[in-house]
DNA sequence: TGAATGATGCGCT
DNA sequence: GCGCATCATTCAT
């Protein structure tokens, strides 16, 4: 007798708690993005923290402006961002309203509509589609349209699949020049889609 | 296998 | 004007 396991979508409840903890247990969900061109899923396998105004690498470290609003606002909505004049990346806002922080998703593997991402790289395998915050918004179509998206809706959410739990690495943050003491940087040591390297 | 570098535009001071 | 939570390419070892 087989059983389903059972998949669980994260609730709000899920992103209102520390970031440190919510960063961790990000790894091994599965994030889920309906769009009319179809639906696109990926297995997270890299995430960093990014916490509060006493975090110098934090887009809040200068305090509330408009462009770091979302992460002042309610947890379980989407933070996406423009840098270096080329790339987007994509954030999960945490902690209580008026708490700024945000968790970077930096890797991922190739669930659903893989077709449709391998158009975005070139002369990559699979599994390193993903393997990059930059890489990761240009496979999904992710950009500033995408800010702002609520987590508990039916567009962009994240996924539990009850899968077994993954062995969690855990490192300094990646291409930062404040704040690089931090071992705020979790990853799936066993997956070959975490981006760099893993140490 | 790793280090250096150019492309590129927006937000902030 | 400067700096940046990047990537792909080039050049060196």
């Amino acid at each position: 007798m087989s059983r389903v396991k059972p998949v669980t979508r994260l609730p709000r409840s899920f992103y209102n708690r520390s970031t440190e903890i919510v960063a961790r247990e990000l790894i091994g969900k599965y994030i889920i993005l309906n769009t009319s061109e179809g639906r696109k899923a990926a297995r997270i396998v890299e995430v960093e923290a990014y916490i509060g105004e006493e975090d110098p690498a934090c887009h809040a470290a200068c305090g509330p402006t408009i462009r770091n609003a979302l992460m002042y606002g309610k947890p379980g909505v989407s933070y996406v961002y423009f840098i270096y004049g080329m790339y987007y990346c994509l954030n999960f806002v945490t902690e209580r309203k008026g708490f700024p922080a945000a968790i970077l998703l930096r890797a991922a593997e190739p669930v659903d509509g893989v077709e449709s991402m391998r158009h975005t790289t070139r002369h990559e395998p699979d599994h390193r589609i993903l393997s990059g915050p930059g890489k990761f918004c240009r496979a999904f179509g992710l950009a500033l349209a995408q800010n702002g998206l609520d987590l508990t809706g039916s567009i962009l959410y994240l996924e539990d699949r009850n899968e077994q739990s993954p062995e969690i690495g855990v490192s300094t943050r990646i291409g930062i020049r404040k704040g690089v003491e931090k071992l705020w940087r979790f990853f799936d040591s066993g997956s070959r889609a975490v981006s760099g390297s893993q140490r």
